[in-house]
Order: C-alpha cells, then sequence, then structure tokens
RNA sequence: GCGGGCGUAGCUCAGUCGGUUAGAGUGCCGGCCUGUCACGCCGGAGGUCGCGGGUUCGAGCCCCGUCGCCCGCGCCA
C-alpha cells in the first residue's frame, strides 16, 4: 500500500501522462468547464499549472456530488489515471492523453453564480474586470502575463547582478521635491502640518547611493505619481529599473545597460527581432527625422525639411510661402508607392489632420511623364519642375510615389509631421510589426523656453551635467537667453517602437555648476539650499562622477508581452480616475484618524 | 479642467422612420442525454433601456441636463 495522499493533492493539473495510468491521485482545482452527459460527465479541473480532465459515471459514489458542481467551485478529488479511449485523445491538452476517473468528490470552496466568466477569450469590461480582478486573474491570458512579468524581473536581476550591480533599497517616505510631478502626500502625525511624500523616483537616493561610495546600484523601484492616467501610463504608482553607476562617461552607462535590455528582449521576443546595436539619434536629429522625439524605427519613413523650397521665387503656393515669411516651417512626409492609391486616401489624411487640429495635409503624387518628374494633385500647380525636383530629392521619393507636407510654426509643423509618418507608414503597411527596434536619443536640450512663465526651465532633469564648456558655463548670463536655450545635457532616452522606455543622465557631481545650472533657470542658491540641502551638502563632500537611467518595468512587461494598455500586465491596477475598485480605494477614514494626523476636512461643495 | 466614444437581461450585443407584449447568444434554474472537450436537445426565470427633465397621442430611439467607464488633450523634472 502506498503512502497516505496529501490532504489536497498528489499532482498538479498539469502533471499527469501515460505513464500514470493506474495511479491512485488526487487533484485539487477550479471547474473549468463541466460537460454533463446524464450517463457521464466530464469536469475540466484547472489550476495554476493546467487542465485535467476528470470522468465520472453513475457507478460512481461521486457521481451526484459531481452532478451539483458549477463552474469555478473549488473541488478535490480522488480517482484511477487511465487512457483515454482510442479517438477521445485531447492533443490541445498537456494532460490530454489520460483521463481520471473519480470515486470521491470534496467542495472545497463553492462559487456563486459569477460575474464574469474564466472560461473563454472574450473581453469584458474593464470596470467589472477591475472589480473582480482575481476572477480576470485566473483567466490564461492575464495568468500568463503576470507570469510572463515575474519571469522577466528575475531575468532583469540576474542581468543586472551579473554586471556587477547590487540590488538596494530606499525610502519610500521621503520628502516632497519641488519640481517634476505632483507628489502624493502622507501626513506626518508626530510633526502638526508637515507631510512626507512618496517618491517619484528615488533619484536623489541613488544618487547619494552613489556619493556614499556604492559603486552600480540597481532597484526594482516603485515609484509614485499623482498625475492623471493614459493607456501606457499607471496612475498613481509604477516600477522602475533604477540603475546608478560611478565613475562612469554616457558611454559607460550604454554599454552597461544595452546588453541587460538587448539580452532580455532576445529572451522574452519568442522569435521576433531585435534591434543587434542600439543606433544613437542626437535629439535636434530625431526632432527632424521623425518630428518626435520617441520614433517608432519599425517605420522606414524619414522626414525631410522643404521650407527653402516653398520659399523660392517661382514656387507660387502661397499658403506656405505666408506661413515661411512669418517664421514657419514646411516638413515633407514621403509616401513611397502612394500614386497608387486612390483618391480617398489622400482625402482621409487631410481629414485625419484636420482632426489634429491643422489647416490640413497637402501633398503631392509624383508621376513620369515623357522621362520628367511631374506633380499631380490640388497644389502640385504651384510648384515647377525644378522646385518639385529639390522636393522629391530632400524626401527621397520619386515617380510613383507621393508626398505630404506638414506647414505651419515650427513646433506644431513638427509634430503633426511626426503624427504623419506614423499614420502614412500604417496605412501604407511598412511597419513590420515583427520586430523590437530600439534606439538611444541623445543631446537632449538642457533648458527650455516656459511659456507660461516667460522664462528659461530645466526642460528635463535638473541634476544632469551639461554638455558645454565648464569654464563658458560658469561665466553666462541669464540675458544670453539664446545660448543658454542651445546647450544640450548629458542626457539620453531609450526608445523602444516608439515607447519611451526610460530615460537618464550623467549628473552634475558640481555644487558649483548645479548652483550655476540652477541659477540660470531662475532658482536661487536659497531655493537650492531650502529643496536640496541634503544633495548639496553630499556634492560638497566628495562626489563621485556618476549616471543611471531608469527603464520602466511595466512598459517593458507590456511591449514583451504585445499588450496596448498597462493593466493587462500589472496584477492590481487601479482605474482611469486612479481608484482600486476591488479594495475600494481611496476611501474615507474615521474621525480619530483625522484628528491623530491634525488634518481637517476641506471638501469642494 | 477640456474633447471624443460607449452605457439595453448576470455577461456580450441587436433593436429599422418615434408605434402592439423590448429580442438573440451566453450564463443561471428545471427536464432529457454513456465519450464530451465551445457537448447536444426541450422548457423556464431573468429588464428602473445609466439617472433626471422635456417634446409627443405615444420615447430604448428625438432634445436638454447629469452620472459612470474607456480613449485622448492638458499634466507627466
Amino acid at each position: 500500500m502506498s503512502a497516505p495522499l496529501h490532504r489536497y493533492r498528489s499532482h498538479t493539473c498539469a502533471g499527469l501522462r501515460a505513464s500514470d495510468v493506474g495511479a491512485h491521485v488526487r487533484l485539487s482545482g477550479w471547474c473549468h468547464r463541466i460537460r454533463d452527459h446524464g450517463g457521464v460527465l466530464f469536469i475540466d479541473l484547472r489550476d495554476h499549472y493546467g487542465i485535467t480532465q476528470i470522468v465520472v459515471d453513475p457507478d460512481s459514489g461521486a457521481f451526484r456530488a459531481a452532478e451539483s458542481c458549477r463552474s469555478e467551485w473549488v473541488i478535490r478529488v480522488d480517482g484511477k489515471v487511465k487512457t483515454r479511449p482510442a479517438g477521445t485523445e485531447n492533443p490541445d491538452l498537456p494532460t490530454g492523453a489520460v483521463e481520471v476517473y473519480i470515486t470521491e468528490l470534496e467542495v472545497l470552496g463553492p462559487a456563486a453564480e459569477l460575474p464574469m466568466p474564466v472560461f473563454g477569450e472574450h473581453d469584458y469590461p474593464e470596470e467589472t474586470r477591475l472589480k473582480y480582478r482575481f476572477l480576470d486573474l485566473r483567466r490564461e491570458k492575464l495568468h500568463a502575463n503576470i507570469m510572463k512579468r515575474g519571469a522577466i524581473i528575475d531575468s532583469i536581476r540576474a542581468r543586472m547582478k551579473a554586471q556587477g550591480f547590487f540590488e538596494f533599497q530606499t525610502p519610500i517616505l521621503t520628502a516632497s521635491s519641488p519640481e517634476g510631478a505632483r507628489d502624493f502626500l502622507v501626513p506626518s502625525r508626530l510633526h502638526p502640518g508637515k507631510f512626507y511624500a512618496l517618491p517619484q523616483a528615488p533619484q536623489q537616493f541613488k544618487q547619494l547611493v552613489m556619493m556614499s561610495g556604492f559603486d552600480r546600484y540597481f532597484q526594482i523601484a516603485p515609484c509614485f505619481r499623482d498625475e492623471d492616467a493614459r493607456a501606457d501610463r499607471s496612475p498613481g504608482e509604477f516600477y522602475q529599473l533604477d540603475v546608478e553607476m560611478s565613475f562612469v562617461t554616457q558611454e559607460d552607462v550604454f554599454q552597461a545597460v544595452e546588453p541587460v535590455l538587448r539580452g532580455l528582449f532576445e529572451e522574452f521576443a519568442e522569435g521576433r527581432r531585435v534591434t543587434p546595436v542600439f543606433p544613437r539619434i542626437p535629439y535636434a536629429e530625431a526632432m527632424l527625422k521623425y518630428g518626435i522625439d520617441k520614433p517608432d524605427l519599425r517605420n522606414p519613413l524619414e522626414l525631410a525639411d522643404v521650407t527653402d523650397v516653398f520659399a523660392r521665387e517661382d514656387v507660387t503656393f502661397n499658403a506656405f510661402k505666408t506661413l515661411v515669411k512669418h517664421g514657419g516651417i514646411v516638413r515633407a512626409i514621403p509616401a513611397p508607392g502612394a500614386a497608387a492609391q486612390p483618391r480617398s486616401f489622400f482625402d482621409k489624411l487631410n481629414e485625419w489632420a484636420r482632426g489634429e487640429g491643422a489647416a490640413g495635409l497637402g501633398y503631392v503624387i509624383l508621376e513620369e511623364e515623357n522621362g520628367a518628374l511631374v506633380g499631380k494633385g490640388p497644389i502640385a500647380k504651384f510648384i515647377p519642375e525644378a522646385a518639385l525636383a529639390a522636393i522629391a530629392a530632400a524626401a527621397k521619393v520619386g515617380a510613383g510615389d507621393a508626398v505630404f507636407f506638414s506647414a505651419g510654426d515650427k513646433a506644431k509643423a513638427v509634430a503633426l509631421a511626426g503624427k504623419a509618418r506614423t499614420r502614412i507608414g500604417g496605412e501604407l503597411g511598412l511597419i513590420d510589426a515583427d520586430q523590437y527596434a530600439f534606439c538611444w536619443i541623445t543631446d537632449f536640450p538642457m533648458y527650455e523656453w516656459d511659456e507660461e512663465n516667460q522664462k528659461i526651465d530645466f526642460s528635463h532633469n535638473p541634476f544632469s551635467m551639461p554638455n558645454y564648456d565648464m569654464e563658458k558655463f560658469l561665466a553666462l548670463n541669464p540675458a544670453d537667453a539664446d545660448e543658454i536655450l542651445g546647450i544640450t545635457a548629458w542626457q539620453y532616452d531609450i526608445v523602444c517602437n516608439g515607447t519611451e522606455l526610460s530615460s537618464g543622465a550623467i549628473r552634475n557631481h558640481r555644487p558649483e555648476i548645479m548652483k550655476k545650472a540652477f541659477g540660470l533657470a531662475g532658482y536661487g542658491e536659497d531655493v537650492l539650499e531650502a529643496k536640496f540641502g541634503g544633495m548639496l551638502r553630499a556634492l560638497s563632500l566628495g562626489a563621485p562622477p556618476h549616471g543611471g537611467i531608469a527603464p520602466g518595468i511595466d512598459r517593458i512587461v507590456m511591449l514583451l508581452c504585445g499588450e496596448q494598455n498597462l493593466r493587462e500586465v500589472v496584477l492590481f491596477p487601479m482605474n482611469q480616475r486612479a481608484e482600486d475598485l476591488l479594495m475600494g480605494a481611496p476611501s474615507d477614514v474615521t474621525a480619530k484618524q483625522l484628528r491623530e494626523l491634525h488634518i481637517r476636512l476641506n471638501l469642494p461643495e
């Protein structure tokens, strides 16, 4: 006689094979699907690992119990493994060669009528899915995504450690910081009227780790930002692979991080191609060629500036000429092969551009007539042959192609051109979905013009080191606005398939340069001292040159799972309005709790 | 805060030009069925058409307002 069975199971629901035939086994799991034929009844029993078919017939003592089972009841069964009758094997199941004839059935956890079935692939409303997240998580795809997430994080940890990085934990309750996103605040009981903030990122802490003499830091770090959600931006909280290194140049950071991401993506890409060497594209070039600082390089189209062409004497298209005369620009978007497209193709794009707030999207269709390149379309008559040739050369198009134009003030025309590039590439089927196309975007501007406050401000991270001669930097006067706005920083992004995966920088580790950098953005030393006193002290007492980066874990998992929404790769996500429908957060608290925190509510009417 | 889409049975949806008792599939309940794996067949229950107001002889449908969810803009060093 064999040893007594475990209270709940001898095998998982994925464990049984033909070699187990004859064994007496015990399984526990959920009733995935029940098929009652009156005389014989089948239950697909499911657990985390898989599905096993349970069979019961009227001769079995378990028959009556099995008849009463319903979807998603949790049961334990005892029975004997048998080979399935010839012709009834299920090749779709790893356990499909066998089935378990049960003699006993115990209901461990009955289930009421389900608001959402677990069986099947159907889509259900977000609200239902979030409120009953535990049901959704039992379903195959979400369950697999979450497991994949875990495997990805394991792989990241292993890869980082293999590169000599150490994992650290930094505080969750910290100080509010003046710049950046809105903070989540936590009231202090011991200090009436004062607040902790949840970290938007462990930015200052990881720099302090470097100044504390540790050399290579990483952390799977929770980050908290009280900003509104997007499909690819969770409300409230998300995770970053936070990285920082000492005694490094930008090149060293690239050499450390690029292999980790490439290896990670190759491991989980399931056959899709991964960029072998990430191209490096300066910000200014990205804006010119792609109209955006996070280009999707799966799209082969490249924009071109044709402002000069429309300024020419022989070009008489006054709509554009007027814009150019007033400082506007014109960008060309090539549309290879589009001459063969029906009129509706061009009308639809024009319509779309109007929806984007533009006046429209001009275009010229290029054809060959008697060996010469001629333009067709509404505005072609304003563009003589020589000018057309200049446009064709710039946009790298020829007969059989078309070229679209985005015109207007620089920022808007560039942005529209970038969106049009994405749209046209998609419409023409030019985007190869079977790859992960990475690039580095480098040389971001250090400062930008703040229209709202009519002043110079940091365009990204105020802790980045300017890429500029330091003597000259220290000598800059805030009045040198043009010069200052032209300064780039040692600041870089990693972009994959048009998604910004991470942002990083070589840090400003020199207090006098830090003071100057803040001064140029209009912040006095008193502000710097008050808000970043700890940092400043550390910088003043022997700070190593250092830099790092912070790829977004959720977005990486999203890309690797092929999902369009972060909620598909997060265990317990919040909805668009930052509510947790399962746990009921945010919630009211008691008057006693508020009293202890010295807080009186002042609610909007 | 703003714009768009959606809201009809537990769930997914249909519902014509404003016209009789608001339908289908699925799930649920009951019956039948000994080889299914989306089992099949028969029957049944199940509805504040998101909510409020208006127009009309008559509103799921038209108008106004409002609420909720999603997507986007703003925001996101």
